[in-house]
DNA sequence: AAGGCGAGGACATACGTATTCAGGCGCCGA
DNA sequence: TCGGCGCCTGAATACGTATGTCCTCGCCTT
């Protein structure tokens, strides 16, 4: 214990009375050293607390094993307000990664100009994990490059043809839909969506068009004048719903693109004094935590994020393994709570 | 375009006619580098999109440039429940962290055996940040080995006398007589205190030992009977007002060591017909996002996270330095909501 | 005019590990 | 008995950067 220096792969091997390649060898499970010397050294190694030098191994092979989480959004994305959703998706993507001998550094947008290249280029990590409802247009030109450099990054987002780079997210449709059939089957006629559906944000149009799926499918019109631009914070669900209700147009349902933006119009339309779910009946998507405490507890169509964060890490690290990968839809689940 | 091979400071020299070290001095802003020389290494270095290559100047220093943040708590801290309070000073720490150039690995206990010693051992970074509400006497011998091991870390949790390391905190005592005043100015006679407030939980001792402050200044007696055992989930809070309204103790306010705790507690009081805040009034501790939305909104005394992660990077990274650095109190506040 | 001094860079090398290549040793077959 | 073939291991070296030492050149001082 007296050695404050540095305990290296060349102290094991002088007490193991053999050579540093052989060390090395013989940790990372080399086939060619043989089983007691194997032993001899993990013992030794053991017993001085000796641990592989990260930057060392990292520069030696080439690769660091450790993925970048990245959260990019468009809205207030000043890191106090990471959306809940994919603070969620963190354990899962924590668990899967140590699992699979990967580290995780974490960042978001905002930090850096150049996150695009950045991580690749400083070998700061052998991969990207992107998180964050953006805006698909304004980032596409990054995706390119990350595309070109080649750099292997998986993303939560929409699946659809023509999508830059490996992609896992869940059935947006098929959640609006849900949505959807739900409010009617709950007598509502007249159904206001609040949400961006433009193609800059095609997770947001897609649970619109599952929307008018549902509305189509039960013989009911699908009003443009229902429908309200919103990003996914809160305070754009709130000024959302409020525009809606300056419209004057008559409306008994509300499916909200997000839970934030769920959140937000909740408490527009109780201060508009129409009563959720008496009044208004209204739903989210996401199934963040705080869902489940509001007053009155939002329905909402719950995305699993336990495997989306698994399937995430997952599908990266095939990818930096060179295997094949692809895209993975997973399917969401409706959550009945007292908001509908 | 063509070169698919790493950027080096080699190539950057070459094309600059200079040599290597002259580049690495020019772009860590050496002095002993003519402006001309670095501007000229500089432009070549921008346009090729060169970056310094993180694992070889590691190396060479012998130091990363980066933090590690663990997660460590007791009860169930699978990765899925990380405490929404610390989760929430994620943004704070890894935008300071940033503006001081330092990346943030993320990683929770449970997924190492030996977390206290990896991260330095491995050199996988240069400083630890601590985070969790978790029982003192389980991990004191482990931050004693950091100590020995010099390893610099910094924790969140109870700043007392003796505490081992720095500790960034806030001054619960005083957050516990706040909440304690506030439900006192009420007219609550008999508040209970849920929460573990043994020594190894010295965050939740102290708020209970607030309370007792204001109970005994305002001439009301503390109660033992008052007080139940709970861990920081939203499970125990629940299990502990069971056992609370199990022992048949008149009570009509509440105070909870942490939201989550609150949150439980709240249910489990509704469930027995006790209304909040007509029959018993509650007062939770953190703020966390969730608090302003259940229902009824939950009074609480809020920490500030912001400051808080920005008290812990900066400390800790002021330590790494080899500066000196002193434990921190940082002042609580009361949020008033509905529930009180 | 000669010595000195400072600025600006080049040279050599260290950081700790992983891998390529070559060699030693024992055992087997002919 | 001898060549050869595996099985292990050692020697040498590369990864890319940062820094200590030394050299060169130009200018200033006396």
């Amino acid at each position: 214990m007296a050695a404050s220096e540095k305990t290296t792969s060349f102290d094991i091997a002088a007490l193991a009375g053999v050579s540093q390649p052989t060390v090395s060898r013989a940790l990372r499970g080399d086939k060619t050293v043989s089983a007691a010397t194997r032993l001899r050294i993990e013992a030794i190694a053991r017993q001085l607390n000796y641990k592989v030098d990260r930057a060392a191994s990292s520069l030696r092979r080439g690769q660091t094993n450790t993925l970048a989480l990245l959260f990019f959004e468009d809205p207030l994305a000043d890191g106090s307000n990471i959306n809940p959703f994919f603070l969620s998706m963190l354990g899962s993507i924590l668990t899967t990664a140590a699992r699979l001998g990967y580290d995780l550094l974490t960042s978001f947008q905002q930090l850096s100009e150049d996150w695009h290249v950045d991580f690749e280029d400083t070998r700061k990590a052998d991969g990207l994990l992107l998180l964050g409802y953006g805006n698909y247009d304004a980032y596409r030109p990054r995706l390119e490059q990350l595309v070109r450099q080649k750099t292997h990054f998986v993303r939560w987002g929409a699946v659809e043809p023509g999508v830059l780079g490996t992609v896992i997210g869940c059935d947006n449709r098929l959640g609006g839909r849900l949505a959807g059939e739900h409010l009617i089957a709950r007598g509502c006629r007249r159904i206001a969506f609040l949400g961006d559906a433009s193609d800059a944000y095609p997770e947001f149009r897609d649970r619109y068009r599952g929307l008018a799926d549902a509305l189509r499918a039960a013989g009911l019109p699908v009003d443009p004048g229902l429908h309200v631009d919103a990003l996914s914070i809160q305070a754009d669900g709130y000024d959302a719903a409020q525009r809606l209700l300056a419209r004057g147009i008559a409306f008994d349902g509300v499916f909200a693109a997000s839970d934030l933006i769920a959140l937000g119009a909740m408490r527009a339309l109780e201060e508009a004094g129409r009563h959720v779910p008496g009044d208004v009946r209204l739903v989210g998507f996401d199934d963040i935590p705080s869902a489940s405490l509001t007053l009155p507890p939002l329905t909402t169509v719950a995305q699993d994020y336990a495997r989306a964060g698994a399937a995430l890490v997952d599908t990266l690290i095939r990818q930096i393994g060179d295997q094949p990968t692809e895209n993975a839809v997973l399917p969401p689940r409706l959550v009945v709570r007292a908001s509908s």
